[in-house]
DNA sequence: TGACAGAGTACAAACGTTTTCTTGTGGTCT
DNA sequence: AGACCACAAGAAAACGTTTGTACTCTGTCA
């Protein structure tokens, strides 16, 4: 029932041969046999069968990206602007949720490999043996993740958490608690790194908690733990938790900013409208996106010796509502 | 390089025929060269090829997904419940953002259909005879959406809509503003009706503005044409809208819900922590996505003529801190 | 003892493309 | 006039599976 290649060449009385070639290599036909063969194909609503073509090709035109929660927007904003930059170029884009689950990201890499050329991969938790074995048997560009010898569009984390505690301590802050992310994930090593290197510069003293699932919940978790640290601030991991800490704060009496500075990460837009407005880190999500895929399709078209460059995106700080100078009663001590 | 059947298929000492069955179809096959295939199989990291698979059986492996803004969690919330039940089901989730044209959504569907059994589409915007045509080549299930004919998980908009209606009407107020959202889209059309006939029995004059792009900026936008109305409460299309509109009647110093009411829609994770929080309606978003796979999967091997089943979902409202009484100048008119 | 059944396996066709190799045209040089 | 070339187009092989058909056993029944 579906139209083939076959009857599109029965119908313009040409070889199936050409008809491939009318469609694909247009130099390789003349043109009025084009024509006519295009004219047949667009009539009979011919589409070729990706899976008879990448059988012999080898290319599936397709992009894989798996994200460890496609609750977060953080990720679906990375997804959004994956899938446009892939659309553009002709690809379909299969995505895969990992739960923040490691063995389910490195599970769904291979269920994905032979369906498509590429894979951009979010996964914090997996392990970087894991990841350059992933990489022998598919092309990979990481997102928020490096990983020496593969490609990788990166946000500057640590330099935002530098931003954070410079403004903290400008403020007067002399002890803030972290609010830590998964243990394992890269960009909680990263973001802690960028803080304890700060910290010390600033003279802040960082009390760490967690980790803590890096969801709403774990905010609201956090934040229990948080005001019996005996702190000024909460740096939360990401935006998310700032939140879920934001409103556990709200509901036990706690003030913010007068009782207790607050801050994200990722500058979702939802940070903006909540009250009061959250001071974040904003991340260079949409050139991320497309850079990384850019990154992916030049690995496959540059072939295996092209160089896995290594992309690196700048982050930059937005003071909102939540952070204050501390309270006086805590500002001598 | 890659490891074919034909390989595994050698190093066991057996013909390719009986590895495939040894695989697919294990009754088929002796118990003993059945484990001594699997094991070579194991060894050599042996994964069948989906594209020569599917040439020969006709089905991918795959379900897509379309929908019109990725930006937005309400559709990412269903992507993510679709894409847990297709994994379940062993099958994997090709996605599509139409950026709410409706010419890429029937764009989108077409471009998956070779790749795809089957695609769950949420696309208010695309036209009833659009989707049927559609639905003579792919096997369709629309989420938030009616077509005769076609199988649909639906929530109950209309429902939610007269709930909203009913508490504002109890709180007082007579004339409120609907911000509207896509004038050509299913869900809009069908909170509007249930809008429409819950004002008349309450007795509300409903002022309807827009269309508005169903985004934070069209809920900027509206609240604008919105203060102008002499209403007493807000009505926004979507959780979304309702945000933006509520960050613009803060930024004129409009008291809410002192000074006029807001309601959204969609219960967005989001929508609980603006200040003050909203006051919205509940979608099913997780039962929702789960039906639509569901619906597919069992169109799928039910053959053509399975009943093409419509799932109808409940919705409730859910009542924070965004509606009050119509303040006292406005009440007596 | 011969026909027959059933289990287990192998052979080969088919799926819808792309691509290499080949053939058949004219046309342009020497 | 013969050799060569560029251009168009066709024939057929190949990609990696699944599956219908055919074959070979081994054992059972009359």
């Amino acid at each position: 029932m579906p139209v083939t290649i076959r009857d599109v060449a029965e119908q313009a009385r040409v070889s199936v041969a050409t008809v491939s070639r009318a469609l694909s290599s247009p130099h390789l036909v003349n043109q009025v046999t084009r024509a006519r063969v295009l004219a047949v194909a667009n009539e009979l609503g011919y589409r070729p069968s990706p899976a008879a073509r990448s059988l012999i090709t080898g290319r599936t035109g397709n992009i894989g990206i798996v994200v460890p929660d496609l609750g977060n927007p953080f990720f679906t904003g990375v997804l959004k602007s994956v899938q446009a930059r892939a659309r553009e170029a002709g690809y379909a884009v299969l995505v895969g949720d990992s739960d923040e689950d490691p063995a389910a990201e490195e599970e769904l890499v291979k269920m994905m490999a032979k369906q498509v050329d590429g894979v951009v991969l979010c996964s914090p938790g997996i392990k970087d043996a894991q990841i350059v074995a992933l990489a022998e048997h598919s092309s990979l560009t990481l997102l928020n993740r490096r990983v020496r010898g593969i490609g990788a569009a990166l946000m500057d984390s640590a330099g935002g958490m530098r931003q954070i505690v410079a403004h903290l301590a400008e403020l007067g802050h002399r002890r803030c608690a972290y609010l830590a992310g998964p243990r394992n994930s890269w960009s909680n090593r990263e973001r802690r790194r960028g803080l304890r290197a700060a910290a010390r510069q600033h003279e802040v003293d960082i009390v760490e908690l967690g980790p803590f699932p890096p969801r709403y919940e774990g905010g609201v978790a956090a934040a229990d733990r948080a005001v019996d640290a005996d702190v000024t601030a909460l740096i939360a991991y990401n935006d998310i938790m700032a939140l879920g800490a934001l409103a556990r704060l709200r509901d036990r009496g706690i003030d913010v900013p007068g009782g207790l500075s607050v801050t994200g990460f990722d500058d979702l837009v939802f940070a903006a409208v909540c009250a009061p407005p959250l001071t974040t880190v904003a991340m260079p999500v949409r050139a991320a996106g497309r850079g990384a895929v850019d990154l992916l399709l030049g690995q496959l078209d540059g072939g295996e010796g092209s160089p896995r460059t290594q992309l690196d995106l700048a982050t930059h700080l937005i003071v909102r509502g939540t952070t204050a100078a501390p309270p006086r009663s805590r500002r001598k001590r």
